[in-house]
DNA sequence: TACCGCTTGTGCACCGGCGCACAAGCGCAT
DNA sequence: ATGCGCTTGTGCGCCGGTGCACAAGCGGTA
């Protein structure tokens, strides 16, 4: 039970569960490592040494049963139940992220909007009113919140990082382009629009003969 | 001249230059390797080996002059010339993203909006108006654009990728949750918003005593 | 001029991840 | 029942990245 399961593996599950959602709207039984390795874009031997990680459910000579497979990436993942989320910070990317449909559908339903802002207070969208960020520890009990995620002008991250984890909040997606400091028991991923941008723009200069050097390299 | 940069090195440039707009700011004209690293959230001999990288700039005993180094990481990343950016699909995330300022504001002006539906073409987003897709390769060539930004869902991802690599883009950003296959010698970089909600899900499950696997592990 | 404190630059050993390549093993056909 | 083809599971060598720890070197002070 107690797998470990490296980070880049981590990292790779949901990569092969939408590959596998996507074979199984086909009607696929079962597939092959090598099948899914395409899909995914990966080395067939990583996917094979992927999934030994979740206990080993392939079948030599046969391959991998797809709804099985489904269920034991779902489980390692944790989206067997539903993850509530709370977005903080209303400008344009907290309000795209709210409407983006993407998040509710793969077991993170948003189910509160917070700003800091009182004009911004008591607004709609994608039919959840606006509350004031002072509500947080509030609307993050009585939603049973587990992750929050940071839209806000970086001056203001840190900020709301801190009452993220006060109210109770288990992981924190942020997407303020600042250094945070959250205690080691809460995980961080940050996402930094504009730090990509500049990344690509060092491979491009060079006119690159490699990727991007992304996370995971695949095509 | 030909320097190489490691990949893990490059993705940090934009980190430090981040701390050092702050910093020049303050009014510092000089910063040591510590407190950049303090800054950054990363290890400090790391950052005196990335910055070797760049050609030694540093003095001993003393430190790195804050301006020198800022104009040294911008050239690495190539950022002297602006660089104009394609956003192609208006969605709620293709509308976000033109309306977010920081592309602009570091280097990467959104020049163009392109979508497919023709609902959308002639609509007037944050002052450009939204062509179709169609046209995509005489407005590449016309703005001289070098990034395309693909916020489509993943069905359309693949195709857009083509057409934008057919339009002369040199580089791209996906925020599209599909792989995707381009040449060698464009650099390709993906964001994956939901992807990064299911890789928390596992850490939180954990109750993680570790961070949650990020591309770069500073806090 | 000589010394001292501070900071850089880097050699080195360690670690996680990668992917080749092969043995182990399943199922089907004969 | 026997054998064959196909696919999994993994040992192993390799590579990039990390961070400690130390020598090299600058600047200010006496």
């Amino acid at each position: 039970m107690a797998r470990e399961i490296p980070d880049a593996t981590v990292a790779r599950l949901p990569i092969y569960r939408r590959s596998l959602v996507e074979l199984a709207s086909t009607g696929a039984e079962m597939v092959s490592s090598a099948a899914l390795a395409d899909l995914a874009g990966v080395n067939a031997a990583k996917v094979r040494k992927d999934l030994s990680y979740l206990g080993t459910y392939g079948v030599r000579g046969v391959g991998y049963d797809v709804k099985f497979l489904l269920r034991q990436i779902g489980d390692a993942l944790g989206l067997d139940i539903e993850t509530p989320v709370v977005i903080v910070g209303m400008g344009n990317l907290g309000q795209a992220l709210a409407h983006y449909g993407g998040f509710s559908s793969r077991g993170f339903p948003i189910v509160a909007l917070v700003d800091a802002s009182d004009a911004k207070v008591g607004e709609v969208v994608d039919g959840i009113t606006i509350s004031h960020i002072d509500d947080l520890a509030a609307i993050v009990d009585e939603h049973a919140i587990a992750v929050g995620i940071i839209a806000t002008p970086a001056e203001a991250a840190q900020a709301v990082a801190d009452a993220l984890v006060a109210a109770g909040v288990r992981s924190i997606l942020s997407f303020a382009p600042s250094v945070l400091h959250v205690p080691e028991t809460v995980p961080l991923r940050k996402v930094d629009l504009a730090t990509e941008l500049q990344i690509l723009g060092y491979y491009q200069q060079r006119e690159s003969p490699a990727e991007g050097g992304n996370t995971d390299k695949s095509a």
